[in-house]
DNA sequence: GCAAATTAATGATTTATTCAAG
DNA sequence: CTTGAATAAATCATTAATTTGC
């Protein structure tokens, strides 16, 4: 039996490290084929997944904004409701939701720039023969998890022998093969969840 | 190749009626098995994609809440904050933070029943390849995106391999792909030079 | 020194909000 | 106005740090 049912990915500090430099270098939001790359890259130090990378950069720039926003509110010398511990207890103050919302800056341009920097980090990887599909602007497909789904089967219908060439065991802690549970249950919708029943005694009293 | 600009997903009469046939017996999030095999059905009705199916699903249930909420803010005289007509001109005030949040209903039982009906749904039109999971209870794992990539990528795995051998082969498959269009147009994040590198990483290890 | 109990981080899901095509 | 699509915020859940008692 599987000693460490692995419920979740844990980073090696050289995916880490990558992840972070790519978040410094712009990067903050990658569409589906940018996260297979960065996915592909990353696989080289450990077991790692899209939807990792994906959740990785969504966690990572939302907390980043949060802590800002945190201090800003600081500074106001406003005390920020809540936030603190927010294990689980949720404790719903009548006070909540901060009024900022970044309400789309408006100004989609230069940092482009910006963009294009963690683009090239990103693009050594595939620095190997992709074709610039342009579309032109517009259609921006972006990084939903769908996609992915969309790109490899399609790659899957093209071509399926694509083999790679053996490369040794990286660095996965022998975890190796995971069996996608992919178990339904699909009890877990209905009108609200929560059922926060964690330890911490901090609870909603 | 019919240029559609198909710049969204147009459901059909039919794809739509099973929708919601789906939704009334309790489908309320699918998870990626479930999808591929509502998607493949309604494939037969008219052009659609796994993302159509989820953003389907996510959409109907948040917008079937709202409504019922807004009619129950309504019965209470209470001014619904910014719900008015979510148009885009509702000029965000600062005041909002509904009180109501939906705090965990402590009831989370007898539901299974409908639950288990959309599970009967669904079922059918899986019940030709998969195998018969055993929903127990407790591990519930769900649905998201990603585990799309994971399954699709399993699938492949396994079919593409010879189909029929058994070994399961234990090796991050996806390292085969390389070229991707990778267009950034990351026209959307905004700049956060934050210098950040805490995090827990680095530690002693 | 170590292992159980707490606390803090952070990966993974769900929900709410927003934008824009039709 | 309706609703598909996309993103951000909030929440949940599990792992790693840290503390505490022996």
């Amino acid at each position: 039996m599987p000693q460490t049912p692995s419920t979740r990915w844990c980073p090696t500090p050289e995916q880490l490290m990558i992840l972070e430099e790519m978040y410094r270098s712009g990067v903050r939001t990658p569409n589906a084929s940018q996260i297979q790359q960065i996915t592909a890259h990353l696989a080289l130090y450990g077991k790692i997944e899209g939807k990792n990378v994906f959740y990785w950069f969504q966690n990572h720039k939302a907390r980043e904004r949060q802590k800002l926003r945190r201090r800003l509110g600081r500074q106001h010398g406003q005390l920020l409701p809540g936030q603190s511990t927010d294990q689980g207890s949720s404790t719903p103050s009548s006070t909540n939701t901060p009024p900022l919302h970044n309400q789309t800056p408006h100004n989609f341009l230069n940092y482009q720039e910006v963009t294009a920097q963690g683009m090239n980090l990103v693009g050594k990887l595939e620095a190997g023969g992709a074709e610039a599909q342009e579309e032109d602007e517009a259609t921006a497909y972006n990084s939903q998890p769908w996609m992915t789904m969309a790109a490899v089967t399609t790659m899957m219908d093209g071509n399926c022998s694509g083999g790679g060439g053996g490369h040794p065991c990286c660095r996965p802690p022998l975890k190796t093969l995971e069996l996608f549970p992919t178990k339904s249950t699909g009890m877990k919708d209905e009108y609200c969840s929560s059922s926060k029943s964690s330890s911490c005694s901090t609870s909603t009293n």
